[in-house]
RNA sequence: GCGCCCGUAGCUCAGUGGGAUAGAGCGACGGUCUCCGAAGCCGUAGGUCAGAGGUUCAACUCCUCUCGGGCGCGCCA
């Protein structure tokens, strides 16, 4: 429904005054995650499955029911890798048999036999390590990723359908930092699931509706010029914006007005505010093209709130009906305590008029009838919890199914460094706000002087200096658990050494580089000799956990899962490549090993991808 | 005041459906490019896991309390 054409070129103002009522468009926190797979294992490769069999089996052979010890197999990687490639803590099992943990262990592991796959089974205490035998694990692992099987590849269908409503910008302001968290990890979100095997439904649910439009219609039909407005969309509104912030300082009258000019829009009249929100809403959707062209974002539906004007009213119909709607000081409102809730959902207030609550009511309807979803995620902010859990306390009372697919993801703020020193809440007052396009630009030159220097021959350098920079503000925004506060400084949010997206795409440009120069194309994963790459078996098994990051990464709404493995990956490569050379081995072992160098490409590629970043042949 | 989140090495963070000696990166110090990309790799130093109780065979992980920091709390979003 929107223009997906971009508009770029246009950098943001350079302040920013993120006012209270100006900077607190939605993305938010959540309740505990719904987790949609069992918790029995975590059961991800052929090998995990192998093994699992293998044990159960032993286990029935001493006698236990193997039903009841099936959820107390749970294969753990071992803390310190010299014990094996997987551990089983037999506490449980051991309490199950009725004997003391190292002997059960012991007596366990005798039954677990060595095979084509299990190399041996060793007791260690109270626990039991395994070994896969090196050429099946190698077999396993290169196979699957060359020929894209899941985990490596797409999923098949999973029958999960999963909305994820993210990015969610207040229209009548400029993108800035904070908007880019609800961004990429919504992004990252819809591509993890999808890869799972979900039908993922992107929804940005623009602001496009509501008082803050009201208050940025009242500034442009007070001293609004149509010419400045199309010269300059965004940094003219931003430059209304900061007026009306000034002038109702002085004038508090000036939000009555916003008000009247709110009512009148949402009586639904063709009247001179329904063009003014026309013409606003157009121009700034325009304008938002520009920063999610360059950061790889894509919505499947873009529908704000002004699209749920419509469906606004049927909704409150169905609160009403449902008999939990109650009057409060002129107020329509929903009173949850009951769930804990202290504060009421106001959903209408007394002038008649729709809250944001109002609207995602009628949004969840919508998502309800439209996708049949099994989760809904709402990606915002933390300090909007409680509007989330009061939203899902609604429906709860209204016992509304629905209600147990709503679960918000909140994320921490963007913290700026004050001059003392400490770290507080991105606001401009002094001046310390900072725009998406200005960061993207720096860490964009930072990359192109970068290249100068290491790479000067290199063709479609500015190109290529985008994607680093860009990719490296990204990946820096997906690294930590979302939950935690982004500590922006441009030092570390322009460092490309270490833990950082730059670091994975050169993993990704070397092994590239190696296949481009063995100057022979790569086997088929099925047809080397897998038992020369024993010594490979720290990159082999990080790649194994590829599957259970990116499980978790979705169960948990947690795309940082994902990022962790990228990193580890990339350090297990580069520190094989140390010892083992590629290019003028003999014949087997370059085989064997151009495989295990194409697989590590095609697995960090694919790890880069699920967070939205693209990596380059050559950097 | 009430509710929620966070507190692990100098800094930034993993690990928290309990499990074997708490791991990275940055910074510091020391190595490493006549050999496939040094945006790399290897090593050294650095921790009473905020504190105190409790549950358990086992607690950084679960429960309670305290301290420190943050966010939120009726017609904004």
């Amino acid at each position: 429904m929107a223009p997906r054409a971009g508009l770029r070129g246009w950098r943001w103002s350079s302040a920013w005054r993120a006012a209270r009522d100006g900077s607190r468009e939605r993305r938010s926190m959540g309740r505990a995650a719904i987790l949609l797979t069992p918790r029995t294992s975590h059961t991800v490769t052929d090998l995990h499955a192998h093994l699992r069999t293998r044990l159960l089996d032993a286990i029935a052979g001493l006698g236990l029911d193997r039903a009841a010890a099936e959820p107390l197999v749970r294969l753990e990687p071992p803390k310190n890798r010299d014990h094996g490639d997987v551990a089983l803590p037999a506490f449980q099992l051991a309490k199950l048999a009725g004997k003391a943990p190292p002997a059960f262990a012991n007596e366990l592991a005798a039954r677990v036999t060595a095979d084509d796959v299990v190399e041996s089974a060793t007791a260690t205490g109270p626990f039991i390590n395994f070994r896969f035998r090196r050429a099946a694990l190698a077999r396993a692992v290169l196979e699957a990723i060359q020929s894209g099987a899941a985990p490596y590849g797409k999923a098949a269908a999973n029958g999960q359908v999963v909305c994820i409503d993210f990015s969610s910008p207040n229209i009548a302001k400029p993108f800035h930092i904070g908007h880019m968290r609800s961004t990429t990890i919504g992004n990252a979100l819809c591509r993890i699931h999808r890869h799972t095997g979900a039908t993922v439904h992107g929804i940005n649910h623009l602001g496009d509706w509501g008082m803050p439009f009201a208050k940025m219609m009242t500034a442009y039909m007070r001293w609004g010029n149509e010419q400045e407005l199309h010269a300059s969309p965004m940094r003219y509104m931003f430059e209304l914006y900061k007026r009306y912030g000034r002038e109702v300082k002085e004038n508090p009258g000036l939000d009555a007005e916003a008000a009247k000019h709110f009512q009148a829009l949402e009586s639904g009249a063709d009247n001179v505010e329904r063009r003014m929100w026309q013409l606003l809403r157009d121009e700034s959707l325009k304008a938002f093209q520009g920063p999610y062209a360059r950061l790889g974002v894509t919505f499947d539906h873009i529908t704000g709130e002004s699209f749920f004007e419509d469906k606004m009213a049927g909704a409150m119909q169905r609160v009403t009906a449902s008999g939990v709607l109650e009057q409060s000081e002129g107020a329509a409102v929903v009173w949850l305590k009951e769930l804990g809730i202290k504060e009421p959902c106001i959903l209408q207030k007394s002038d008649g008029t729709t809250l944001y609550h109002t609207r995602d009511l009628a949004a969840a309807f919508y998502r309800e009838v439209t996708f049949h979803p099994t989760r809904i995620l709402y990606v915002v902010g933390a300090e909007q919890k409680l509007h989330f859990d009061q939203l899902k306390g609604v429906l709860t009372k209204m016992k509304e199914p629905v209600a147990k697919a709503v679960e918000h993801v909140p994320f921490g703020l963007v913290l700026s460094k004050t001059d003392d020193g400490k770290w507080e809440k991105f606001a401009s007052r002094s001046g310390n706000a900072v725009f998406l396009d200005e960061i993207l630009d720096e860490a964009v030159a930072k990359v192109r002087g970068v290249i100068r220097e290491k790479n000067p021959d290199l063709a479609d350098a500015d190109q290529i200096a985008e994607q680093v920079g860009v990719s490296a503000i990204v990946f820096n925004d997906l690294k930590n658990s979302r939950i935690k506060d982004v500590k922006f400084d441009w030092e570390s949010m322009l460092q490309f050494e270490g833990e950082t997206g730059p670091y994975v795409q050169y993993a990704c440009a070397r092994l590239s580089s190696i296949l481009r120069k063995a100057e022979c194309p790569v086997p088929a994963a099925s047809a080397i000799d897998h038992g020369v790459l024993a010594d490979a078996e720290r990159v082999l098994l990080t790649m194994m956990d590829f599957g259970t990051a990116v499980q978790k990464a979705a169960e948990q709404s947690e795309p940082s899962h994902v990022t962790g493995h990228t990193i580890a990956l990339a350090g297990e490569i580069h520190s094989y490549l140390r010892d083992h050379y590629v290019v003028g081995q003999e014949p087997k072992i370059r085989d064997a090993r151009l495989v295990l160098v194409d697989a590590a490409r095609r697995l960090l590629v694919t790890g880069l991808a699920l967070l939205g970043i693209t990596a380059p042949e050559r950097m």
